[in-house]
DNA sequence: GCGCCGAACATACCATGAGTATGGAGAGCC
DNA sequence: GGCTCTCCATACTCATGGTATGTTCGGCGC
């Protein structure tokens, strides 16, 4: 039987992550206060110190939490159903459309590496979202779609490019243009990358 | 005849820059207090809110400063002597060799959208490495080097992809090998834009 | 030389916000 | 029913960005 008071805390806990996702998306890990987190999800800043070490604390679990939102849906799409490069323009895609989340982008990719230290970041992203790009590149490889690149290097190029442009793509005035655009691009890049075989259709 | 006065002035606001920018590349935005640079500089605090409005605008000076350091650098490759395509690989090799400056990498890359706000950055860069890297794509494509592609968008994910890169080269245990392979993958990626001309060497 | 003005600082202070110390309430267990 | 320990509130401290005010001194007219 589950106690009620581990539901309790539970609840307090994750009022506590969703008001810091949110106020961090919308003024940034410095503009935001820790009363105004605790206030927001009706508790104070005694219940934020018991339950976070401190704010950096606070934010790393934010980070887990739009993180992990994300790589749940790249993860379904990339190790889904399909040939390794009709998953990886999937994955390609879904990626895009991740970014164009407010939080997402401000937490994951922006602050996360100022906040959390590059390491640090580096290491969560290691098992998240970069972890795919690279173990999507290197399905392709594997399946001798494309050429046999510097999966490592190759790969985090690839992931700063996406991100870069996952800022450019929201922060447009017509967002689903540009996304469209940038995912044009990387696509042409790759079926470059291609191992040239005589008739297969890009989309 | 130049009054002494002056001369103060601008050796002190210049101490202040050079105190900022060893500290911000140090310790970061957030942990560097204003005491600490005006003390670095042998100053107080007056004399640095006598010449900056405050911690953001002494910020954007130490960016400007680090920033022109490496734009006078390209900026003499990219216009100088060559065809387009030796003095985009000129540059390309410029830029990765400046990425190895902690200053300009955590400084200009890492720490100024988040800053300065990824706006005003964006604006920044526009006029600096951002705009030698576009305007370079472009000058390849007018040559006929490469396929005409989207310059905009192109320029934007390369620059994302080498400003990532930065960090992977400069965190790196071997930052001059890293280097080296990235500029490689980078190289042959422009290579394969390449318009198919018979015999053209690579290096 | 003299006195004045204003730029170029120094000093003292305030406000905000991260982190801490401590107290209390109530659920679970005996 | 009392004991305990988690969970959280309240009341602080302290560091730091920013401000308000005082002070010095070079330039300049006389």
């Amino acid at each position: 039987m589950r106690s009620r008071r581990l539901d309790y805390s539970e609840s307090t806990r994750s009022a506590l992550v969703d008001s810091a996702v949110e106020l961090f998306t919308k003024r940034g890990y410095a503009g935001t206060s820790l009363d105004e987190v605790a206030k927001r999800a009706r508790v104070t800043k005694g219940a934020l110190y018991h339950h976070f070490s401190g704010k950096q604390a606070l934010f790393e679990a934010a980070f887990d939490q739009v993180e992990s939102l994300v790589y749940d849906r790249l993860d379904k799409i990339m190790t889904g159903e399909g040939t390794p490069w009709e998953r990886a323009l999937g994955g390609l895609n879904a990626f895009i459309r991740a970014c164009l989340d407010p939080a997402y982008q401000r937490i994951a990719i922006h602050e996360a590496p100022v906040v959390m230290g590059w390491e640090r970041w580096r290491e969560a992203e290691e098992r998240c979202s970069f972890g795919l790009v690279r173990s999507g590149l290197q399905s392709l490889i594997d399946a001798g779609e494309v050429e046999p690149v510097p999966v490592e290097v190759t790969a985090r190029l690839l992931f700063g490019a996406l991100s870069s442009a996952a800022t450019e793509i929201a922060s447009s005035p017509d967002p689903k243009k540009v996304g469209a655009e940038i995912e044009d691009v990387i696509v042409r890049m790759l079926v470059r990358l291609r191992r040239t075989e005589p008739d297969v259709s890009i989309g």
